[in-house]
Formats: C-alpha cells, structure tokens, sequence
DNA sequence: CGGCACGAATGGTCAAACCATTACAATATT
DNA sequence: AATATTGTAATGGTTTGACCATTCGTGCCG
C-alpha cells in the first residue's frame, strides 16, 4: 500500500502549477522548444502572482523540462526530457558516499557486458558502420600515443554509448551514461595514461567491434567485461598508489 | 570535453544558495533530521530576500535533500538522499513515451537475474534466515488464494528488494527500486490474477529462494530471469486481450 | 482533570517596484 | 555602403513589506 499514495501535502498553488505544466509538457501539448508565455503574462493567466509562478518554473527547471533563459528573447523553452537528473541523483549518493567506486564499477561491468551482448544480437550493417568509423578514430588517437590518451579515452566512451544505443533499449543507454557521467571523475583522478595500457585498450576495442560485427553475442559480452575490469583495475592500482 | 563543463549561468543568487546548502548537507556538516533555520532568518543570514531564498528550498526540495513542513514547529528538514528523483525522472520518460513496458520488462529481467545471482553468492547466515521468513510470509498468502493475490505481489516484490540488498551493490537496489517503482503501474493494469499463475510464481520463489540458500548462483540467476519473464508474458498477453 | 480558545512561530501567497541582461533597431561613424 | 555605437524595450532576477493559513504550545475555563 505504501507505494500508492504520497503525503497528501496541503494545498500548495506553485505544485498545482508545476503540475499543469509539466503534464501539458509530457503528455506532448506543448512541444520541446516552445516557449512558454513570459513570467508576468503566464502569471495572469494562471491567477497567482509572479513569485509563486517562478517558484513552479524552478522545480521545472530542476526536473530537466525547462530552461530559462535571460534577457529580451529570452524565457522558459520546453526542454527535451533526458536523464540528467539521474546523473546528479547519483552523483549525490556518490559525494554523500553512499555509492562507492567499486560499487560503481561492478555494475558498470555487467551492464556493458550485457549491453555490448545484446548489441551483438540487433546490430544493423549501419549499425556496424559507425562501429567502424568509432575505431577508426579510436585507431587514429592510438597511432599518436600517449599524447592523445584523453582523446582516446572520450572515443572509447563514444564506442560504449553507441552499443547501447544499438542495444536497441534507452533504459542501458540512460543507465549507462548515468554511470559514465559519474565515473569520470575517477578517470580524471585515477586513470593511468601509460603505453602498456593505450595498447591493452586499443586491442580491446578492436575485439570488440569485430566480435559485434560477427554477431559473436557470448564473446562480444565478455570482451567487454573484460574490457571494463581492465579499466577498473587500472583505476584501482593507481588509487592505492597516489591515494 | 562536452562533459567537463557546463554552460556558465550567469549569477543566479539561488543557485548559490542552493549550492551552499547542498555542499553542507553532502559533506555532513549538517545531517539528515537536522532542521534549517526559519526562512526569515536564514535569508538574513545569508544576505538575501526571502523570495529567493524560497526559490532556493524549492529546488532543495526537487532534489529530495530537504522536505518542508508547516507550522510553528515546521520549517526545512534535511532529508537522507535516496533514490526518489530517479524513480520520478523514469516515470517522465515513460509518460513521454521514450521508453516502454516492453523496454523496462527487458531490463528488469536482465537485472533480476544478476543481482539473484549476486545474492546467492554473498548471502551470509541471517539473510537466507530472511529471505525464508518472506518466503513463509508468502506461502500464507498462497494459501489463502486469488482473494490474497495482490498481497502476495507485494511480498514478492519485498523479496526481490532483499535480493538486492543481500548482492551487496547499492547501485542495484536503488536501480531496482525504480524499475519495481514505475512497473507497478503496469501490475495494477495488466496483472492477471488466476489460480495458476499465483500457483506458478509461488512456486518460483521457493526454488529461487532455495537456491541462493544453497549457493547456486548460476541456477539462482536463471530462475530469477525466467520469473520476471513468465510475470512479463503475463501482463503482454493481458495487455493484448484488454489494451 | 480535560477540553477549548488564544497567540506566536512558521511556511505560503501577493503586490509593486527596481535592477541586469539581452536582442534588435535606429543612428552615427568611417 | 559597411560597420560601429547607442538607445530602448522585453524579459528574467531580486528586493521589500505586507497579509494569510497552518500548526503547536500554553494557559484559561468549565
């Protein structure tokens, strides 16, 4: 019974007002990136004064549906929902160390291995495509070496996030990039930058991508989990070392 | 270098009170059950008007870190930050059809069975002494029959949130929660509620129960994945007939 | 002793004004 | 004619002060 009824909160105009806007948002009456009349006008046309009005926008704004710009031109523009909060949500549980990097990694692990499985299923020859032209990139940042390891480093991501889309499921697309919003952090503290590893990863990839274009499904699954605990254990070794 | 930066906002006062309040209560400075200074003196503090300071609270409060109550003895409560943002973000994308009951029942099934399968392998002494005592408390409901089915869903659902917990990853459980979260809509709608499909999932829950009693991590995850399918197929066929 | 009325603290709302930023048009300068 | 400057209006951001609604304690009265 829990689940079914909140907090019968007392009557607050602002969250009658959130609510209008946000189901006229969601159920498609007003379209991502149509304005919304200007604080005053709105204001009238809801009956509440402006300050009540823009307290509404700023929970709209803090759910991801609005964007309030400044100035002449400006005001509150219909967002396209995305899962940013998701990242924020986690990045609190995080900083308030509820959820650790190891808690993090391990379920990195199984969902790029899951992921990377499934895209091995669905994969289109357009799919396999843009696969390629990701390595190809990947391959041109590895040919420069160390240098261009936080270049290789962001194509790799690219790889990932494209599996997930190929998956054919937005939940591992949005579950995934929570968790590499929020991983980031780590790699720019803790990720070694050495030759052993640009190489250890470059061939990764490479496997990777051929076993999703041969639709490998077991193989290309566990390439990337391997992949991914690579990577982690990287991290791991490197935080003992510095701190 | 997309994700290293974000847009810089101009000065919103809010935001830096929001920011302010935020860091206090993710570093510990202030815990959760602590109460925040009234809004009239907390803006003096702070050197801002009231109305801005609300504004602040109200995103505060979007973001699940306070709740705010009214009265004389009311005022901002700092909250322990959980996961219910997340679980309001998914229904958003649900709403707004960007992901469906197909997409969520698809990655349920996959989670189930890795967190199943997690729990059989770390299970200590006192949480299979749990998992039985749920599991009694569903056989009473068993017992009684299709009158008691939606207390039975409720335990199963109180099981599988215990095989969360037991794989030892906060990440799962809170993914989990939310999944379970935005499914129940779906429950309400399409569950069928038949003598052989409370028979059939009774029946699940013994034997996913023995086998994490038992260690079996592979069996364990396997009859997790085929439970949620068979409660999947369930509610596809009852959506065909009825929606 | 128990119920009830009052009052104080606190969040919720309103109103009117002013500031800061931005886009655009009119004007001046080269 | 092209470009730089300036003015102006629209819009969000902030302030102030007032009043309302809810809640809880306190003390009075029955």
């Amino acid at each position: 019974m829990s689940a079914l009824f909140r907090q019968a909160r007392q009557n607050r105009i602002f969250q009658d007002v959130v609510d209008q806007i946000q189901d006229a948002i969601l159920d498609g009456k007003i379209s991502p990136g149509d304005r919304l009349p200007a604080e005053r006008e709105l204001g009238e046309m809801l009956g509440t004064s402006r300050g009540t009005l823009r307290e509404a926008l700023r929970v709209l704004e803090q759910k991801g549906l609005i964007e309030i710009r400044l100035g002449v031109g400006g005001g509150s523009v219909v967002k396209d929902p995305g899962g940013e909060q998701m990242t924020e949500s986690l990045a609190m549980l995080i900083r308030s160390q509820k959820v650790s990097l190891h808690h993090l990694a391990e379920f990195r692990e199984d969902v790029e291995g899951t992921v990377t499985g499934l895209a091995a299923k669905r994969a289109t020859a357009e799919d396999i495509e843009q696969l390629k032209r990701l390595l190809q990139a990947a391959t041109a940042c590895w040919k420069e070496g160390v240098q261009k390891w936080s270049e290789f480093v962001r194509v790799d991501e690219k790889v990932h996030m494209a599996l997930a889309r190929i998956a054919g499921n937005p939940l591992y697309a949005l579950v995934l990039k929570t968790v590499h919003d929020n991983i980031h952090i780590y790699y720019d503290r803790f990720l070694p930058s050495g030759e052993d590893e640009l190489n250890e990863n470059h061939r990764d990839l490479q496997q990777i991508v051929d076993a999703v274009a041969e639709g490998q499904v077991e193989r290309a699954g566990e390439l990337a989990r391997d992949h991914v605990r690579r990577f982690n254990r990287y991290m791991v070794n490197k935080k003992r070392q510095i701190g």
